[in-house]
DNA sequence: GCCTTGAATCGACGTCTGTCAAGATAGAGG
DNA sequence: CCTCTATCTTGACAGACGTCGATTCAAGGC
């Protein structure tokens, strides 16, 4: 058996799936994939990594920089990047001794198109 | 003493507070109020009650309408509405019998904004 | 006043989540 | 092969969260 390639790729990309929350109401099986992704920016400490990684130079960080960004264990910023991994926010690949991550633009992008509020909507405040 | 209105506003109007995640690191304090909006966003009922709200006919959705949307008590539907309020991401108005909530589009456009991946920044995939 | 209806709050229950210590795994370099 | 470093996995625990029934409150109609 080859033996496993590590390569952190999940397959949650079903998030460029949707109109705009206020174009029509949000079918419940819609909701359920979106709220996972919004469930995984809602903690502070993914936040800051998903920041820290998108913003790094390069576009991507290893672990040990964003380990040090934080007074938490190494267990626990391990845990925090597999949610953001298993919500398709973030990749991982190993090269070498470390792991490196990268932001996944067309995450990001989907989900700030979903906010949007475009003419069509009902909200006109 | 007048009595008191019945206007349910938040003060949680905090959002519109960061450059976007890709542009430079978020602080820990702006993590920290960015991520109570997200994790509002973060469950399946509020996303669609989010959704229900900002695309009603009218701008406004009243909590009967709401609570018909789901097979879920009249509490837990209370519940989920404090949330989004507390999030600053809706208002309730009490109109006679009835209580009516909007959705605050400047919260839904700052975390938008929030999620934009601009030219500047690191990511160039 | 009293009853009815719509909606919020309270208290309790089981489940999910963030955190860590300890152990496992992958690769680099002897 | 062994050791060292970087990272992930597992198991456990406290605290947070979603849900409901019972209660409370606000407004309208009798």
């Amino acid at each position: 058996m080859p033996k496993q390639q590590w390569v952190l790729v999940e397959p949650a990309d079903q998030v460029g799936c949707c109109s705009p929350l206020a174009r029509e109401p949000l079918s419940p099986d819609q909701a359920v994939v979106l709220s996972k992704v919004f469930k995984a920016l809602g903690d502070p400490v993914r936040l800051r990594l998903a920041s820290l990684i998108a913003s790094h130079e390069g576009g991507e960080a290893c672990v040990c920089d964003l380990t040090d960004a934080f007074e938490l264990s190494g267990p626990t910023i391990s845990h925090h990047l597999k949610v953001l991994r298993e919500a398709g926010l973030i990749t991982g690949e190993r090269r070498g001794t470390w792991v490196y991550y990268r932001i996944q633009p067309d995450a990001l992008r989907s989900l700030s198109a979903v906010l949007v509020l475009d003419d069509t909507s009902a909200v006109t405040a």
